[in-house]
DNA sequence: GGCATACTGTTAATTAATTAGCACTTGCCG
DNA sequence: CGGCAAGTGCTAATTAATTAACAGTATGCC
């Protein structure tokens, strides 16, 4: 797998985190979202871009296309949590979720806590299953 | 802060993920670590590039560079993680911790669990504390 | 129907990224 | 010491990314 975020220009890279972000948008709402955004003819060619690269592709949404990532989500989501783990946590899931736990302590709530332990018990019984 | 990653080019975030993943490198170590290397000569421009730029900067090392980020590998980490909940898990730190356990379950030992069980209940005890 | 509006399709021009080439310096070893 | 090997610095050439311009088509509304 040619690790799809490495080819992308950053053009292209703004447009996919936007799909990835919101599903789907129009080339109007791709156009808002982008940072320092172009001109619509811009944003417009970077989807036909996208569009023959394989990355994208388009539905007819009545008078107008609607756009989304080719990649399913769930892919993409796992292609890029592994990519920053390989990165920045010597390929530690372990160090990754401690940063996240790190990182996210004031707006974690008991309630998610409560969810993650039951996830991490699961994982101890798969563990023990062994 | 003008989110890095979503600034630089192609060839620049290949080398910046290197130099974050090995701490530091020198020119040749760098080309060797880039998919589809360019010449040497090339890789030395880019690495001008990025300092000017001031993403790396450079120490003498006998007869030769040894480069580096200049952002500090923590706060490297962090936003690297935050853009990725943001652009996959809706902003939830929780969803991603799932996502990376589901992800690792045949990797994750159990001393690794355990010390996860520890971080959260670590976090339950600032979240009591409020 | 006719006209304004909001799109798409395609091409050309511009700007940025990427690569290669070459001159120069320094360390090293036979 | 002479010369090869391995560096760096800088500039020019090439290729890719990005933008703008313009023509064409469907939609909706008066």
């Amino acid at each position: 797998m040619p690790e799809l975020e490495h080819q992308l220009s950053r053009r292209e890279r703004q447009i996919m985190d936007i799909l990835f972000k919101r599903g789907q948008a129009t080339a109007a709402e791709i156009r808002e979202g982008m940072p320092e955004a172009p001109s619509y003819s811009a944003v417009r060619t970077q989807l036909r871009i996208l569009v023959e690269k394989g990355h994208i592709r388009h539905e007819q949404d009545g008078p107008r296309y609607l756009y989304k990532p080719t990649v399913e989500k769930e892919q993409a989501k796992q292609s890029a949590l592994k990519r920053v783990v390989t990165t920045f946590f010597d390929g530690s899931a372990e160090k990754a979720m401690a940063a996240l736990l790190d990182s996210s302590n004031q707006k974690l709530s008991s309630a998610e806590l409560d969810r993650l332990e039951g996830l991490i018990q699961a994982a101890r019984a798969r563990e023990d299953a062994r």
